[in-house]
DNA sequence: TCTGGGGTCCTAGGACCC
DNA sequence: TCTGGGGTCCTAGGACCC
């Protein structure tokens, strides 16, 4: 038999708020999502130990925790958004990426615990490594996705893939207590649409010769690629399903959104992706940014945000250090109250990772913004990276020709007093 | 009820070079 | 004096994804 081209989307289910319940189990079943800002104080071993100072609360007791005891999404003030919500908690509408103080309208009970990076990061780690251990070309799609090439895989193309996701599915739970969804296709696009269809834990296999009858029928939505704005214009030419989208001509497509877009979506709709999976790749910028906890003026809060900037300076030198790279062009973001953002960067002669000289550039874009408004967020950008200690993290402007380096081009916006504050 | 943080890729115009 | 293309780099913004 021919080998078929196979491949696995695997989707973690619920994630973050899947370790959490590894951690409180008495949580089980119940509405918990997981999201807000920094509220390390809602830390619910810490209210044990006020509630209940007679007995040692330690991390070994987080299971003894009484429901009662964990903070609610009503109590709560601050901004922020969910990240990932329990299924449970789904029911009531709530969702990630929606805004906290919606959620709790939807569901003011449900139970609210803040975002712990590391532990995430962990479980991560070990799945990953797991499906590695039995299907070696991974691509890393986040913290809970991966795509897994299937066709050269001993098994991989038993019952299009069924029996191996089936494995992999239960590697994974044996080993973690977490539950993922998979999807088998012919290439990453369909395989990604494939894990979406049978969700929390579950497999779903398509061939070619099942696109019209389990993709046609979707929202164009469900195409990983497009976007709230690209359904819209969609939606405002009466194409709502993506066997509408693939009754359209490849022509009147690249006419209405853009050669490349256009044949990108014709294409999409017909299921045609060559894209490979690709095990390894370089990052090609790095960033911390902030958002406030209530909006900053430039001039009254100036100490405030130069204390802030300094420090997401030293995040990202932290970060471009910790990962052995180093970058050229060094840039700042901010939004404004009324959520409009700017960017500002520049490219310097060398390569640096330098906090202090980050800060000193970063200073130098901030300087080109009219800061009209109030600020919400404050970022910091190192792009146009290489690895440390390469040939190239050595190169300067100058170095590379005998000419002397370019004075930067004189800026064309006005010199705004204000930012000097920074 | 205002909307996090960390990324990638694309577009488009201008500078500059050949 | 006016008129070329092609290629690369830089910058700003925006769409999209997890």
């Amino acid at each position: 038999m021919a080998v078929m081209r196979r491949i696995a989307h695997l989707d973690m289910d619920a994630f973050f708020a899947s370790v959490e319940l590894l951690r409180y189990p008495q949580l089980k079943g119940l509405p918990v999502v997981i999201g807000g800002g920094r509220r390390r104080e809602d830390d619910v071993l810490g209210r044990m130990r006020t509630l209940e100072p007679e007995r040692e609360w330690t991390s070994a007791d987080l299971a003894d925790i009484p429901v009662a005891a964990f903070p609610r999404l009503r109590a709560y003030t601050g901004r922020g958004v969910i990240t990932t919500a329990t299924y449970a908690a789904r029911v009531f509408g709530v969702g990630s990426a929606m805004g906290v103080m919606k959620a709790a309208k939807l569901c003011p009970d449900a139970i609210l615990l803040p975002v712990d990076f590391e532990q995430y990061r962990h479980y991560s780690r070990t799945f990953k490594d797991i499906v590695r251990d039995i299907a070696p070309i991974v691509e890393d799609r986040g913290v809970d996705e991966i795509y897994i090439d299937f066709t050269d895989v001993p098994g991989g193309q038993r019952e299009g893939g069924k029996s191996l996701a089936r494995l992999i599915q239960k590697t994974i739970t044996d080993h973690t207590g977490l539950t993922c969804s998979i999807g088998v296709a012919p290439n990453k696009l369909l395989a990604k649409m494939a894990s979406e269809l049978n969700k929390p834990n579950g497999i779903s296999i398509l061939y070619e010769h099942d696109l019209q009858r389990n993709i046609w029928p979707l929202a164009c939505r469900k195409i990983n690629g497009i976007g709230p704005k690209a359904d819209e214009k969609l939606q405002a030419h009466g194409i709502h399903t993506i066997g509408d989208l693939a009754a359209k001509e490849r022509d009147w497509l690249m006419q209405h959104f853009g050669k490349s877009y256009g044949a990108w979506l014709c294409d999409a709709a017909h299921g045609r992706d060559e894209r490979p999976v690709v095990t390894e790749s370089e990052p090609v910028s790095m960033s911390r940014e902030t958002t406030f906890d209530k909006d900053l003026h430039v001039v009254h809060d100036r100490a405030a945000l130069g204390a802030i900037f300094t420090r997401l300076c030293q995040q990202v030198a932290a970060d471009l250090q910790r990962k052995g790279y180093v970058g050229k062009t060094i840039g700042i973001k901010l939004r404004f109250d009324n959520f409009q953002s700017v960017t500002r960067d520049q490219t310097i002669d060398h390569y640096t990772a330098n906090p202090m000289e980050i800060r000193h550039v970063g200073g130098l874009c901030l300087k080109r913004v009219d800061m009209k408004r109030r600020l919400r967020l404050l970022g910091v950008r190192v792009g146009a990276l290489v690895k440390a200690g390469t040939d190239e993290a050595f190169t300067t402007d100058a170095a590379k020709s005998d000419e002397l380096p370019r004075e930067s081009p004189p800026s064309k916006e006005p010199h705004h007093e204000q930012a000097d504050l920074f």
